[in-house]
DNA sequence: CAGTGGTCTAGACCACAAT
DNA sequence: TTGTGGTCTAGACCACTGC
């Protein structure tokens, strides 16, 4: 993750070094398929059980591998999508009316040559330019979210510069490219965090946060944005306020 | 939690015990304050440093406590509610369009005398009858979340009877109490996994959670239904399509 | 400097699954 | 019975805070 650059200097930690090198092992693999025991993988990385637990636990949290006692630990299926409604997850307006005062920092902007994947999500070739922005949200001085947002750098010449002599960082930065924006996709997950978002949101490493991913289309389907926003999930709740359209009286029955 | 006694036979857990006797102390306490240093609570309790980290690891995750290395645990400012827009999240109609099978079983009912708090958030006074029902609901046969709905047991005479004798449990008790729900408050937020809920659903004690917590009222704002839903974090991703209703053109730019 | 939380070790015993 | 993950212990050393 491009996050990661933000943060020097932490000390390499064991249980993370582990936790790669599981990582790149059940990569490969296919869901169900069993991995050694912890006792076996400890002997493997020269290191003790408690630290090979530690990595494994994070990796279910992520939901990437299964225990099952007195059996082992198996690669897990992949995360089922659940159907959800949501409309606006950035609450800006409301926020202030509630008494919120909300700020954002940018962290830094970067030009490089999209990957495949993302190159797939914004529907340019791999190798084109991609403009990125990290930034660092806070409600009444406390670091809230990290967001890291993608777009075509084609599309957007100079917003950085135009981002970072604003003094209003998030109302240019989504006037600027949500105009565009007609549909999302939305996908809410819990995902633990990781040591340099915790450093920079004052969070606990491994603590759990929700990973809010959107992708933006314009009316016609072209791809417009991506962006990730880590929430700490240990100090805010969030809360919607809904009027109900209709009754359900529409729906047809199916099976519960 | 009345989910608690859904499931017997669960161990003690020293660690949990250990979380309840700090859960406690701290209750009585004010944001900010100091507790005592986790080698002394180790004395306290009689158990190793190991057992307070993780009951205090839990407690962090649950923003109730605050680790400042170096420096000290101190009891956690409360959550903060950041606004957000749902309209539902019980997208079953639109989870069966893409394939996904819904199931869901009724655990148990109970009619009880209300306390202080549930009865405030349903209107009525402490001691009137409330009916409680506790769902399991799946995916594919594979658990997804475990539903807890209170309403005024006087409102709905036999609906335990009525829900218990179909087959479509979820839909039935959506259309009795739902068509009464015009405005609702939804609170989205992650919680550790407690034992009961970990081994009704399939997953890990302390594995992070999606807790719901909806406040259904009526148009006169009288109190319907109060549900708390629990969603495995590890296994789903929550999805919504968007389709934005409007530009942001009409609102005022904010500090950001 | 002393005291705190953060990480790691080596080993014990338990509960459960598979055989 | 054997091997797995689950819990717990006692202690070490490190990194950081605050005096």
């Amino acid at each position: 993750m491009t996050m990661e650059a933000t943060l020097e200097g932490v000390r390499e930690r064991l249980y993370l070094k582990v936790k790669g090198q599981i990582v790149e092992r059940i990569e490969q693999l296919r869901p169900g398929v069993l991995i050694p025991p912890e006792r076996d993988l400890a002997v493997a990385y020269e290191t003790s059980r408690t630290t090979v637990r530690k990595a494994v636990a994070e990796l279910v949290t992520e939901g990437r591998l299964v225990r099952r006692q007195g059996s082992g630990t198996y690669v897990a299926e992949p995360k089922l999508a659940w159907p959800l409604s949501v409309s606006d997850f950035n609450g800006h307006a409301e926020a202030e009316t509630e008494g919120l005062r909300t700020c954002t920092i940018l962290l830094g902007t970067e030009r490089i040559a999209a990957g495949e994947e993302l190159a797939d999500r914004l529907g340019m070739r791999p190798g084109a330019e991609i403009l990125s922005m990290q930034l660092l949200r806070s409600v009444n001085d406390a670091p809230m979210a990290l967001e890291c947002v993608h777009v075509v750098g084609r599309r957007y010449c100079g917003l950085e510069a135009e981002i970072a002599a604003s003094e209003f960082v998030y109302e240019v930065l989504r006037k600027r490219i949500s105009d565009r924006v007609a549909r999302a996709v939305e996908t809410i997950e819990t995902v633990p965090a990781a040591p340099s978002q915790a450093a920079l949101l004052g969070t606990e490493i491994g603590t759990p946060m929700l990973l809010v991913t959107q992708h933006g289309h314009t009316a016609q389907g072209e791809p417009v944005e991506w962006v990730q926003t880590w929430y700490r999930g240990d100090r805010y709740s969030f809360v919607a306020h809904i009027t109900k359209p209709q009754a359900h009286a529409g729906r047809h029955l199916m099976p519960t």
